[in-house]
DNA sequence: CTGAAAGCGCTAACAC
DNA sequence: GTGTTAGCGCTTTCAG
């Protein structure tokens, strides 16, 4: 029933040809020393002639070790985490590694069972950008408990002893706030996260700035979306209050994207009108109807370091303190703030 | 050296502890009718209590057969294959498979390793957008000397005996020059794709549309990009003629957009200046500068279109001739052809 | 430097 | 129904 492949070269195969051991094929293979030059020679030389390519579900079994990481993010059509996706492939492709990428759609249910079938993979880590709500830490357990290296990304988990490479979030909504503020604005409105780190720490991050500024924290000003369609649905709340905010923070590029539209269709002018701000400064943001401000969260170095990390964990044995990065964000101003 | 994981649950503990054979448990995991309805109880017990999950390494090797399924695209960035890529995953997970997918980078040697790496991970079965230049087949062969099924998609090797999932791209290019014919354009220009099937597929259908409206073709009108920072430069080389066009229809949404951004740059209003047109009808394209008018291909179906024909070729022996499936575009006209 | 022995965790095929 | 035998293709360990 099931698709025949042609049977593929076996080191068996090579060391018959020769009059060698299996075990010396072996070696030559794998680039170790201790093989005569003669005889790495003309097995090299019939590995090429037959386009020799090792069996990797062979070698993981026997050596208990795929040479695959497992990633895990919300959405791949969001292009923070494609980056952060390439990121990690190219820091760790010319280690041996691969990539298994997985999407959780933003749901925990979905995420857990990828967690699973990863670990029956037999990944050799994880790295992930979690949906599980704060209190339910069980996947991690999972991992845990089976001594897998992993590392988390973006969204932080306090109470999970692993590492951990992000921006800080709290951070980046202070900045938002503050460039809003600084470009005279005093009815920021906030269309916050989910209620994750990422979402929680950016809308206190408003507040903080709200509050230094000496500008009241206006409850309805803060509603929730999490991309471009429910950020358009969410700023047409906010185009109906009275007064009417002066600026707006998207949590993430597509909301912001998302209220431009909402904005525009209204028939009130950016940045004149009303001032737009977003956070990721995907790959597209400049070619926005209103060249989107943002800030930046150096999407691919996070994929690069999560990658560094979570490699180092897995050549050493004994796990070190878990090791917490946080990339410095930078304001990317543009004409959606007047710039 | 390498990091040590715990030992995971094996069938054998199961059988151990249970007093019955490897066999017996392995069939009950494996749903094998042919247990006793009482031993099935107990071992399904004993499953979930130690949360047994197979070790897919060992399955695979055993059974020959992995479960994976390779996707080779040239950029995930671009949403139109992430778009693919998530329509794969959607139709081919409650299959049991998992993907692995590979960026090629739009360079053919890059994707030639790719390919190899998914072969020696022996992979069920291949998805490939393919890079490589139309003379250059020796990818493909290694595929079927290998005799591994798998599926072309977007671009078409008609050498290739292979499945084909794509959009007819003479059609779109026909599609997007009559419309922008019909919107009044007479100076048409094109920012045309590589040299692949899709960028000369649109490339022809673009002329042949002009060529039945009994518009000249006018070869400096033609320039060549991949993504939205070539096509910005380009839409800056044909701004510069004279005269100057009065359309600019991009191979691909990324093109479109920067020429958007060029064209908005030089001071010139889109539509009454220049009308612009894109290809994929990405997910923000309706966000863009001026909401662009496009060509929807319907990624997500053919990623959908393109599992299920792999899928049932790997569960088929024989190999039947290969289908082509090719999808339908639609034109959806926005605000940068006057819409 | 080379190789024989043993086994990774599982499944196919066939006996009992 | 259940279990036995024999690997899958490779690596590990250790003896020569």
């Amino acid at each position: 029933m099931a698709h025949t492949s042609n049977p593929a070269v076996r080191l068996k195969d090579i060391a018959r040809d020769l009059n060698v051991s299996v075990m010396t094929v072996s070696k030559v293979v794998r680039g170790c020393s201790d093989v005569g030059a003669e005889t790495r020679q003309r097995v090299m030389a019939r590995i090429k002639e037959l386009n020799y390519q090792p069996n990797w579900v062979a070698r993981s079994l026997a050596a208990r070790r795929t040479f695959i990481i497992g990633l895990i993010v919300p959405d791949l059509m969001h292009s923070f985490f494609a980056e952060i996706a390439k990121g990690i492939s190219a820091a760790i492709r010319p280690l041996g590694y691969d990539v298994v990428i997985c999407n959780s759609e933003e749901n925990a249910a979905v995420e857990s069972s990828e967690v699973d079938r990863l670990l029956a993979r037999q990944v050799d880590g994880l790295i992930l950008a979690s949906a599980q709500p704060p209190e339910t830490l069980s996947v991690f357990e999972r991992i845990e408990a089976r001594n897998l290296p992993f590392v988390l990304i973006d969204r932080r988990f306090s109470e999970v002893r692993a590492p951990y490479v992000g921006a800080d979030d709290e951070a980046i909504g202070r900045m938002a706030t503050e460039h809003l503020i600084a470009c005279g604005c005093r009815r920021i409105a906030h269309i916050a996260g989910p209620k994750l780190t990422t979402g929680i720490g950016r809308l206190n991050g408003y507040r903080a700035a709200l509050d230094t500024a000496g500008i009241a924290f206006h409850e309805p000003y803060v509603v929730h979306a999490t991309d471009d369609a429910s950020g358009y649905d969410a700023a047409r709340l906010l185009l109906r209050l009275s007064p009417r905010p002066d600026a707006i923070f998207g949590y993430n590029d597509p909301t912001a994207a998302g209220a431009m539209k909402a904005i525009l269709e209204a028939g009130i002018a950016i940045p004149s009108g009303i001032k737009v701000m977003g956070v990721g400064n995907v790959h597209y943001s400049d070619l926005l109807r209103v060249p989107l401000s943002t800030i930046d969260q150096r999407s691919t170095a996070i994929g690069q370091q999560a990658a560094d990390i979570l490699v180092k964990a897995i050549g050493s044995k004994r796990k070190r303190p878990p090791r917490t990065v946080i990339v410095e964000p930078a304001l990317v101003a543009r004409e959606s703030t007047g710039h």
